[in-house]
DNA sequence: TTAGAAATTGAAATACATTTTCAAAAACTA
DNA sequence: TAGTTTTTGAAAATGTATTTCAATTTCTAA
């Protein structure tokens, strides 16, 4: 919840000549509380339940700005709408996604990463981000079967 | 164009309990002869050109089915919509994806596919495939900066 | 402090990919 | 070949995301 992550972002809006607003702060804030991968709608179901106004357009809106400021990024898209995740404080990460019962595992790993790295070199290529999804069946489903 | 792949098509479909017909050949057929990256739009395309009256639904329709059956993928969204490819006689690998030209070059890997296998033995997942995307500037839109 | 320019907001309209509905047509099975 | 079942194209519906617009808010600089 540090503040001082919020006077980033002030600061981040005001360098390139926008507002600063109590709902972009808010969704800020929100996205914040929640920590775990989010979507539009559980950041305006949340929002809602405390009694906020905020509009999914409003939501809409301000994700683009965290992805351009580095606090969040797309992690992937399921069932029709894309999914989000806190970048601040976090390691870079792959994601176990399981076909059956659409749970999400997070594998933290730096032999990828130094793959990755590797690869960057060897092409040419300015690394930016990247992602990693590997469908499969979780240990639970594969039982079920 | 092989036909063993078309015979081997009909068997699924008639496998599943489904029907074998003209539409689903001719979008198999499209998109065997695509060989590269496609959405539904472009096979849609290609399949008016040549008088074909096959609508957008069938082509909806069919792509589950030849995902199911292995012979295309999902490879990424972009621009709203989903793409895919021919998985048939292709080794599996990852997608370098420009941000700026919005170039993707594959580039094949068995380092990468190596790793992920490890993966799957260390978190004892049933793999059934995954997705590589690195984001970043290509070498010709670094220089333009 | 306050006036006024410029950006932002929520609500509604729109865009657009994908899915669903439905009646007519085609594929299959016996 | 008749009858059952599936599939088809066209149109309607859905659902996510974007845009429009008038009202409101932010912010700058008198
Ligand atoms: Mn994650
Ligand atoms: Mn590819
Ligand atoms: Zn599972
Ligand atoms: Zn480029």
């Amino acid at each position: 919840m540090s503040d001082s992550l919020l006077k980033d972002f002030k600061k981040f809006i005001k360098n390139k000549g926008l507002k600063y607003t109590p709902e972009r702060e808010e969704i800020l804030k929100e996205i914040l509380e929640v920590g775990d991968h989010f979507d539009v709608e559980a950041i305006y179901l949340r929002l809602k339940e405390r009694k906020s106004k905020i509009s999914k357009a409003s939501i809409y809106r301000t994700i683009p700005l965290l992805i351009e400021g580095g606090y969040i990024q797309e992690v992937y898209k399921q069932e029709g709408h894309s999914h989000y995740e806190v970048t601040i404080n976090k390691q870079p990460h792959l994601h176990f996604i399981c076909v059956k019962c659409k749970k999400v595992e997070e594998v933290g790993d730096e032999r990828f990463l130094h793959l990755i790295k590797e690869y960057e070199k060897e092409r040419n290529y300015k690394l930016l981000s990247y992602h990693l999804e590997i469908f499969g069946l979780c240990l639970n489903c594969q039982r079920e079967i």
